[in-house]
DNA sequence: GCCCAGGAGCCCG
DNA sequence: CGGGCTCATGGG
């Protein structure tokens, strides 16, 4: 009986994939600005790029942060605004005042609260820096992550996965109100349970994990949004709504 | 005006 | 542990 559940679940896992790569296409995740945007006029962030240097890797770091709870359109105006003012660095975000720092994130909103937490992230990157974390153990990385104050589950695996490219599954309020509508959760399922339903199915293939979260968020705003569209949902016949 | 957006911390029973 | 509150801007 469980054997015959775990593969209903896989098959369901990889048709909604397939239908959702087919629908869309691929999403190329994580936004980054190209390198090499100091000087020229390449100030934003765009889709497609595999993040390479540091400064792109803070980028995504910073970018996890200001897009907690916030669209994505608002977080890329305070990304333009940091590369602006050379930002995506670790000392001068210790260095600059809160309040300048918060002007300049404004956009995103929660602008105190993402300040500060930009700032709690670049002390703990100074003790840990980038490259150490990448070579870390996945688990021992998310748990220091998970420690610093205002990372929370999503933002932490939101890094390791398109910072650190590590094979670790995202789980946002899109993911779970999708499978919700599926029937492959219940409603009230908690952050782990459903990461987990991802990665005991799945294979630990990072790209895999990136493409398939990004795909989730983009059927969640165009169709699976909280007003349901369903008429405009290429799952329909898959859901149970 | 209202609702919502790629959450997290804190407080409280 | 779980629910309710707070943080805040910008677009529909």
């Amino acid at each position: 009986m469980l054997y015959i559940l775990k593969t209903f679940t896989l098959l369901m896992l990889k048709k909604i994939y397939e239908h959702l790569l087919k629908e869309f296409g691929h999403q190329g995740w994580w936004p980054v600005t190209p390198s090499g945007s100091c000087r020229g006029d390449n100030l934003e962030p765009i889709y497609g790029l595999r993040a390479r240097i540091e400064k792109q890797k803070l980028e995504i770091i910073f970018g996890a942060i200001l897009t907690q709870n916030t669209s994505w359109k608002n977080v890329e105006k305070s990304i333009i605004e940091l590369n602006k003012n050379n930002l995506f660095d670790i000392g001068k975000i210790l260095k600059i005042k809160h309040d300048e720092l918060a002007i300049l994130i404004k956009s995103s909103g929660y602008y105190n609260q993402k300040a500060k937490k930009l700032k709690n992230m670049c002390v703990f990157l100074k003790k840990y820096p980038i490259k150490h974390l990448e070579k870390m153990e996945l688990a021992k990385a998310r748990e220091l992550l998970l420690n610093v104050n205002g990372i929370g589950p999503e933002t932490a695996d939101s890094i390791l996965l398109y910072a650190f490219d590590k094979p670790i599954f995202v789980v946002d309020a899109y993911t779970k109100r999708f499978l919700a509508r599926l029937g492959l959760i219940k409603p009230d399922a908690g952050y782990e349970e459903v990461q987990a339903l991802f990665m005991k199915e799945l294979p630990k293939d990072t790209e895999l994990f990136k493409e398939y979260h990004a795909l989730i968020v983009e059927v969640a705003k165009r169709a699976c949004k909280k007003n349901q569209k369903c008429d405009l949902c290429a799952l329909k016949r898959l859901c149970r709504n």
